[in-house]
DNA sequence: TTCAATGTTTAGAC
DNA sequence: GGTCTAAACATTGA
């Protein structure tokens, strides 16, 4: 699933292609994806039925981001708030050419649309928006103002965005010093800065040379200091690349995203630290893969 | 064939 | 309340 810097990218196609265009009809192959976001929910008729009604005539007039949620705003204030989890993807196609895909990579035996993975599809004034979600725990949700999605409370447990003015080194500090869980949890912990997944966090951690596996508490306000540093770096320069995917994500002119080859530690276990020449370590940290440098990580 | 792993979140257990 | 595990589900590769 993407993590920040996908989901950004994916943003950012989507505005330069589908802003302004009608929603001209909605087909809900799996309407669990737009019944809620629990673990346990279930396929809801009515809940189906408010989504394709709400809808269907709409005119889309902005895609934002929270975290790692896209909420695109609709003519008449309403709200579709879109959460890619694993495997969640979006393939715009205008004219029969896909005009923006991202989210999970693309294979290419994915490129024909619809398929089996396919839960939504939006024809719009010019082209289809497919959304395709293999496992499916991703979600859809529409609230028919902005005012239910707030009484809904669904950005509710959020924290900071990274890349927000309000992301200080000092509020960073407040929200690592009070934590005993591993400094991979926090920082992979929504509620304390949002957008950083399991690739990130260890990049991120490689960069400040601070072991994931340590209480966040622990950490010293250097440390501290060179996180929220590595953060600042990590982010802006994996949106500038396109994302990383680890097949074939691709960017809304067709390019593909390539921060991947960017990774220092993230799927590189048993290779040589770049830093230091010294082998990779793999560990688990809350059912995770971690890869890190012991040596250069302290 | 079976099993572990996959970029996420969160309900529920302790 | 903080922390951690398992589960939602499908596919891939060892």
């Amino acid at each position: 699933m993407p993590e920040l810097p996908e989901v950004e990218n994916l943003r950012l196609g989507l505005q330069r292609r589908i802003l302004g265009q009608r929603v001209r009809s909605i087909a809900v192959r799996n309407p669990k994806l737009v019944s809620g976001r629990g673990n346990l929910r279930k396929a809801s008729p009515k809940k189906t039925r408010e989504f394709i009604r709400g809808l269907t005539g709409a005119r889309i007039l902005d895609v934002t981001r929270r975290a790692k949620n896209l909420v695109f705003h609709f003519s008449g204030g309403k709200r579709l708030v879109v959460h890619l989890k694993m495997s969640g993807q979006f393939v715009y196609k205008e004219n029969g050419k896909n005009k923006v895909d991202g989210g999970h990579p693309i294979r290419i035996s994915e490129t024909v649309l619809p398929n089996p993975h396919t839960r939504l599809i939006f024809e719009l004034g010019k082209g289809i928006l497919y959304y395709n979600d293999t496992r499916m725990f991703g979600y859809l949700l529409y609230y028919p103002s902005e005012a239910h999605l707030d009484k809904a409370g669904h950005f509710r447990n959020l924290g900071l965005e990274p890349l927000d003015a309000a992301f200080t080194p000092a509020y960073f500090r407040g929200s690592l010093r009070a934590r005993k869980a591993r400094l991979k949890s926090v920082l992979m912990d929504q509620a304390v800065v949002t957008g950083l997944g399991n690739i990130y966090a260890d990049e991120v951690c490689f960069l400040a040379k601070v072991r994931p596996n340590r209480r966040a508490s622990s950490l010293s306000d250097k440390e501290i200091g060179r996180l929220h540093r590595a953060i600042l770096v990590i982010l802006p320069k994996a949106i500038a690349a396109g994302g990383s995917s680890v097949v074939s994500y691709r960017l809304a002119d067709g390019s593909r995203g390539n921060y991947a080859r960017e990774h220092k530690v993230y799927g590189r276990a048993g290779e040589k630290c770049f830093r230091c020449g010294s082998v990779l370590k793999k560990t688990a940290i809350n059912n995770r893969t971690t890869v890190f440098c012991a040596k250069c990580q302290k």
